[in-house]
RNA sequence: GGGCUGUUAGCUCAAUGGUAGAGCAGCGGACUUUUAAUCCGUUGGUUCUGGGUUCGAGUCCCAGACGGCCCA
């Protein structure tokens, strides 16, 4: 059936042909967006628009048509908006009428024309010419319903773009954040950079990264899972305030928090701590909340959430006592911390770290609390093999995340600068390694070196860039905000 | 990895184990002010795939594919 659909629309496309139209013309020229039109002429009465306006030439996809013999409405649709288009048969020159014979919903057209109201009051274009510039050949979803099955929408998000004026909207609301913080970091003096996403020694974060192959070279390669220590590098280098908006790839499981590739922010600020991070932090986010909803808070899923500053904070051990009930002086008692991981049914618990036990048991009892905006601040040091530790508690590090509705946003730290401290830092992250860890860092020498040239005093953060746009759009899942996430192949 | 759940016309969805249907889209026709236009007529099916049970399977059973939700 849908064969003999794009047989019917081929052979409209040959009639235009035939009658010597390209219908896949590029010689229209446009000289209004329907947002135009209905910006100038909104307020117009009927009788204003009749007496004559200047002509508009628009075009756009046809979203509808309704016949009434010898006179259509089409509505057609631009990236501005949507504006109706009259077509009268004693207004139209014949070629133009007759034309419309191969006219489908769904077909990118070119109107021209003067504007009118009709008697139901809907701003027109009354249009005295009519092209048929892109011939479409499949049709469109069903015309209110719409497109919803999910996987169509993912793997034709071309079509869930021309259907669903929402997704268009959740897009371009992605667009305006990305904008926001690039204009917000330049603000501050911050330096835009570009570093390599092939990388012959991955590192910055803990994940499994995806490995590919120079040819030429000969050389294994890994698809960066975060640009960490490359920023560092170019702090390093006397760049004292970078910040890039990077592409990452962790090989890992996929789930609405979660796909292969996502976007992230890193920034890197020389003479500052986690303490100043945090401040700007709130800035930025409140900054954005109000850039985009017009307020500092939004609804996500039902709950509303305050981005007005300052934001609770919570020590990790903290919420251990206060959310998985282990006693305050048994925060380092692995029997304490095995006991709670059990009554919140953690698998494997036995075979953790002090550390990862401690954040398993945290991040279990605590998440669903962090609706509001949340730091999560003095992370255990065997987890955080980059960060400074704490000068007055050395097991513990400089360190925050973020968590909004129940999830981490952003993570943040002053940065360890002390080349002998890294070296042993990731010396204990391959024993990690060696010992089954998959996701512990590999040794960097280079980055090493780096740091023996001296890093000044630094702290830095990443956010997710995805999960920010999840929360200021209101969307479920993270597929939602992502054009083309990764799907299975199709069958 | 586990549990639950879904897959029927191009799209959105129906159909006690008993002749596979509707709306929209398409096609033909009427109609000069519609807003999901309306009215008349009409085309269109590998019911996700493969097995099985049954006189008879879209429906029940088994396996698989592809989705969704929850848990790990």
């Amino acid at each position: 059936m849908e064969e003999t659909i794009i047989e019917q629309r081929k052979a409209k496309a040959d009639a235009l042909r035939a009658r010597g139209e390209n219908p896949y013309a590029n010689d229209f020229r446009v000289t209004h967006l329907a947002a135009d039109l209905h910006a100038t002429y909104g307020d117009a009465t009927a009788e204003a628009l009749e007496a004559g306006t200047e002509d508009a030439a628009v075009g756009g996809r046809v979203m509808a048509v309704r016949s009434f013999g010898k006179v259509i409405f089409l509505v057609l649709a631009d990236r501005s908006g949507r504006i109706q288009a009259n077509l009268f048969k004693n207004e139209l020159p014949e070629d133009d009428w007759t034309r419309l014979e191969q006219l489908d919903v769904g077909d990118i057209v070119g109107v021209r024309g003067g504007m009118m109201r009709t008697r139901a009051g809907e701003l027109s274009i009354k249009a005295r010419a009519l092209r048929i510039l892109t011939k479409a050949l499949r049709p469109l979803p069903e015309k209110w319903a719409g497109l919803t099955d999910v996987a169509v929408r993912y793997r034709q998000r071309y079509v869930d773009l021309i259907a669903n004026d929402e997704v268009r909207e959740t897009f371009r609301t992605r667009s305006k954040v990305v904008s926001y913080v690039r204009r917000f970091f330049e603000e501050r003096d911050f330096l835009e950079v570009e570093t390599p996403i092939l990388q012959p020694i991955y590192g910055g974060a803990a994940a499994k990264p995806f490995r590919t192959h120079h040819n030429t070279l000969d050389m294994q390669l890994f698809l960066r899972i975060a640009p960490e220590l490359n920023l560092k590098r170019l702090v390093v280098g006397g760049l004292h305030r970078v910040f890039e908006l990077n592409r990452c790839f962790r090989n890992e499981g996929i789930s609405t928090q979660h796909n292969p590739e996502f976007t992230m922010l890193e920034f890197y600020q020389a003479f500052a701590t986690y303490e100043d991070l945090i401040q700007l932090t709130e800035e930025l986010l409140e900054g954005l909340c109000r850039h985009i909803h017009g307020a500092p808070d939004l609804v996500y899923g039902g709950e509303t959430i305050s981005f007005r500053g300052p934001f609770a904070r919570l020590p990790v051990f903290e919420g251990l006592t206060k959310y998985a009930g282990v006693p305050e002086d048994k925060v380092r008692d692995r029997e304490a911390l095995l006991e709670a991981a059990h009554r919140l049914h953690i698998a494997d618990a036995a075979k953790l770290s002090l550390g990862k036990l401690q954040m398993e048991v945290f991040e279990a009892a605590s998440e669903p609390h962090l609706v509001q905006p949340t730091f999560v601040t003095d992370f255990p040091l065997e987890v955080s093999p980059l960060s400074r530790r704490k000068d007055a508690e050395p097991d513990l590090v400089d360190r925050f995340e973020l968590y909004v509705a129940g999830r981490e946003i952003a993570n943040a730290f002053s940065e360890l600068n002390d080349p002998v401290d890294q070296r042993e830092r990731f010396l204990a992250q391959v024993r990690e390694r060696a010992a089954g860890d998959e996701e512990a860092h590999p040794m960097d020498e280079d980055y090493v070196r780096a740091l023996e040239y001296g890093l000044p005093p630094t702290a830095g953060q990443g956010i997710g860039i995805d999960r920010l746009v999840m929360l200021l759009t209101n969307s479920p899942s993270i597929r939602d905000v992502i054009f083309f996430p990764l799907l299975r192949p199709e069958v």
